[in-house]
DNA sequence: CATCTATTTGGCTTTTTAACCAAATAATGG
DNA sequence: CCATTATTTGGTTAAAAAGCCAAATAGATG
């Protein structure tokens, strides 16, 4: 585990950021089971192709996302295997409840 | 693995986005050595007293972190021990170099 | 070449987040 | 009970992020 300087940090910080919002996860979460193009991510997503663009490029420009053109569409992929783990984290932490107060 | 409904996907990205701040990883990070008190993580962050409180109480609620008072001081801990496959994952993310462009 | 389709960019507005300061609360010690 | 120390809350302001629309770009196809 690589010692936490400022940059590290920044540059860590933007990979968690890029997977902490619901649009941006669900995307995630859905191209584990294999790429998909930006049209098919709009449908999943829901919102302006515009938006969910933008938020293909956030993730991509963090390391997040792969990318290939092939003919008229654009690919997304997942850049990294490892989101299983990340998320099984991520879930223990989610159930573990909300705390109001610490006593 | 959960499937994503809305709800688990707000829940989870709850927690992604309590640890996708410079300063709140930095606080977890530090935290996998053990607990410590607010007073102590202000100097580590080296911000206002109560802009590290507020942090706190962000990542508490979303349930990333525990706390408990013991005299006059709250100590803080990680609320699960997972947090270094999260964190080996996003190193393998933040060490893939931002791509520009996809072609 | 003109056009169509898929995607990105630019511009703008609204919402959310972050930070600081000052004031409130809570437990401790005299 | 008053003063002290640790922490949280409330309020304000500044900065960042998210969303939509319209326009630009880039290949593919007739």
């Amino acid at each position: 585990m690589p010692k936490a300087s400022a940059k590290t940090s920044e540059r860590r910080a933007a990979v968690i950021k890029a997977l902490g919002h619901p649009s941006r996860l669900l995307i995630a979460e859905t191209l584990m089971k294999g790429e998909m193009c930006v049209c098919d991510l709009k449908d999943l997503v829901g919102a302006d192709m515009s938006t969910v663009s933008k938020h293909l490029t956030l993730m991509r420009e963090a390391g997040v996302l792969n990318c290939e053109k092939r003919g008229l569409n654009i690919y997304y992929s997942l850049a990294c295997d490892c989101l299983g783990d990340f998320l099984r984290c991520v879930d223990k932490l989610a159930c573990g409840g909300k705390k109001t107060t610490c006593c």
